[in-house]
DNA sequence: AATTAAAGATAACAACTGTTGCTATAATGT
DNA sequence: ACATTATAGCAACAGTTGTTATCTTTAATT
């Protein structure tokens, strides 16, 4: 096994525990202990927890825009921008830890400058794809000519993050089928009025 | 002083260190040092740090409903549904800081049952809230009759929510006009075609 | 004024944290 | 065969944490 898979296998580890316990109780040892071997490999790998721990959120947000990427391959129109935000949405069970991780990296960001930067990055990156998809969607006057896109976007951005931290809170409380009505609902109050 | 009065400045003091530095460099001799006096003193009017936390937070989640409350008197029909949701909304700068203690504490529950069983009951409040205003503009005509009221009532608060982190995330991400603007087009769609 | 209780301060406790340095082992190249 | 390097384990470190007990000070009540 390669030095990069083994790095993200402490990763993995390191989400894992972050998922199950919450990102304060994720600490070396008990990284390590999830990992089934001593903290020297986790520092190993990792010159200290920071590094280890904005990875591995760093490969949650990389996992979304991989899935974006594939949900919107050989999509056209309305149909391909609703596969994307499909794809950032706890559809599945599995998708919740993801969300877990996430929302937990979103609260620790109050009071770490460096954190918090990181998360604006990562928004003004969904936001900058979002807003090429809605100008396209627009060239093709398939969505209204006055709309702000910057703003359609962040609420596009917003409504994901809602639905996102619902779940999170009660997994009952949104079904796929509601998840992707809410959505679709959404984006047919941008279409041209036919 | 009252005992009581006593012991919200320091659920106040505790409240400042986690919106200022988040909840887990919240600790009891910082929280002591804000309200400038001794750990002592902390202790001596809660028994523990999460009975102090948690009591903080449930300030939060009562000056929401406070607010919604006043903002909802002498309102009806549309406007008072409206009104409801731009209380919860960080509309202000000085909101923001209740946002960032109440994400804060979403972070927190990941792991902590007795922690995620207190939101999924602040959540059902907010949510039972919402749906007696839904059915009120229901029997009213004012709305569709063929909604889902629940799952209305749980868009609304993602819609919400969305904004609110949105917002924790990058301040400029919304101006108070456009936030009105996205609730007012989302419960737009609600509405009875005329 | 004496007594009692509350309010607050201080220090010590054990547990846990991230980090670092020192080992040992396995793999690899020379 | 030897040397070098990557990998892994282990223990000790200094710092911080929540909690508790003990102490002093202040206030109130009798």
């Amino acid at each position: 096994m390669s030095y990069e898979d083994r790095r993200l296998e402490v990763a993995k580890a390191a989400w894992r525990v972050i998922a199950r316990e919450g990102l304060d109780r994720a600490s070396m040892r008990a990284i390590a202990k999830e990992l089934g071997s001593s903290t020297g490999v986790v520092t190993h790998y990792f010159r200290d927890k920071e590094e280890l721990t904005l990875f591995a959120l760093e490969q949650v947000f990389a996992s979304v825009l991989e899935d974006m990427k594939v949900c919107a391959e050989g999509q056209e129109g309305i149909d391909r921008l609703e596969q994307i935000i499909f794809s950032a949405l706890p559809l599945k069970a599995s998708d919740r830890d993801d969300w877990k991780v996430w929302i937990a990296f979103l609260g620790y960001s109050t009071g770490r400058e460096h954190l918090s930067k990181e998360h604006q990055k990562r928004y003004d990156f969904l936001r900058q794809i979002l807003c090429q998809e809605l100008a396209d969607l627009q060239t093709a006057k398939l969505i209204r000519a006055d709309l702000d896109l910057t703003l359609e976007a962040n609420a596009l951005i917003a409504l994901v993050d809602g639905i996102g931290t619902g779940v999170v809170i009660n997994p009952e409380q949104f079904s796929a089928e509601q998840q992707e009505y809410l959505v679709r609902r959404h984006i047919n109050a941008l279409l041209v009025s036919s």
